[in-house]
DNA sequence: CGTGTGCCCTGACAGC
DNA sequence: TGCTGTCAGGGCACAC
């Protein structure tokens, strides 16, 4: 369930094996994901040393030395697998260092894997469009009231959209939603100030929580087989429809479809 | 431009 | 033990 503070982990646990290693091969075994994977990239990979690794919105960053940078994109159902025990069908792209194995793995393959130079990361197309990264000092109540100014769409798809905020996916615009009481289906423009000051605040929280959890787990990608991953959080509202909800107001879960996704939330306490 | 729809792909699960 | 239908963390192309 790769979002935000899943992308956050998955770079953290990458980086306590990879940062500063040098990767000494690269498969492919697939020739794409959701674009082709880039002509140049295991000519590019393979020998270079890995200098750092970072995360902008969604995308994982491998900074290389020779000045480039590989970018994944988990899509819905991406992880990487250190030290495998056993090859999987879905390991798309494998990565060797000399004392351990990282394999891409994405069955539905909606996943992306870049390959860009870095001093032009920040007009690469899919970074140049994006919004503020919501756990930096840019999301704030002023940039949502100009963003979502005269908006009709919902709060709902307006969060979801990555040029108003980076990062964010079904799950946390749910439960952010839910934590600052704001209804899903409230039109963008008519989210109220004071709503805003209570969503930003909520967004932080709900992600900062998340990552928090993701990174109690990171004692698993010692152990063979060790997956990077998807920590055991417990949603408030996300999947919980039919459920009263948590806020003892006599509300019950209610799952709607807007933009052909899934949103939950409260009719009670969500305005 | 903004907005709405459908599709990319595999797997898990429920119901028969 | 199958089948069939539904749904799933995302993003993009395309139609108005």
């Amino acid at each position: 369930m790769p979002e935000l503070p899943e992308v956050e982990t998955t770079v953290r646990g990458l980086a306590q094996f990879l940062d500063g290693e040098r990767i000494t091969s690269v498969r492919l075994n697939r020739p794409n994901l959701r674009r082709p994977f880039p002509p140049d990239l295991v000519q590019v990979m393979a020998g270079a040393q890995v200098t750092g690794l970072s995360r902008r919105a969604k995308y994982g960053l491998i900074h290389l030395d020779r000045d480039a940078t590989v970018i994944f994109h988990l899509g819905m159902s991406g992880r990487w697998r250190i030290d495998p025990s056993q090859p999987d069908k879905h390991d798309h792209m494998v990565v060797e260092t000399a004392d351990h194995q990282f394999a891409l793995c994405d069955p539905r393959r909606f996943g992306s894997v870049d390959l860009v130079d870095t001093p032009a990361l920040d007009t690469w197309p899919q970074f140049a469009s994006l919004g503020p990264e919501p756990l930096g000092p840019l999301l704030t109540p002023q940039h949502l009231k100009a963003a979502l100014k005269d908006k009709v769409q919902t709060i709902k798809l307006c969060l979801l959209d990555q040029r108003v905020v980076a990062g964010l996916g079904n799950i946390y615009v749910c439960e952010a939603l839910y934590r600052a009481g704001i209804s899903p289906l409230r039109k963008g423009g008519k989210v109220t100030r004071p709503q805003l000051e209570r969503l930003v605040p909520h967004i932080v929280e709900v992600l900062s929580q998340s990552i928090r959890d993701g990174g109690s787990s990171l004692r698993d990608y010692a152990a063979p087989d060790g997956e990077l991953g998807y920590f055991a959080t417990r949603f408030a509202v996300y999947g919980r429809e039919g459920e009263p909800c948590s806020n003892g107001d006599g509300g019950i879960i209610r799952r709607i479809q807007q933009g052909g996704r899934s949103t939950w939330y409260c009719p009670k306490c969500q305005k």
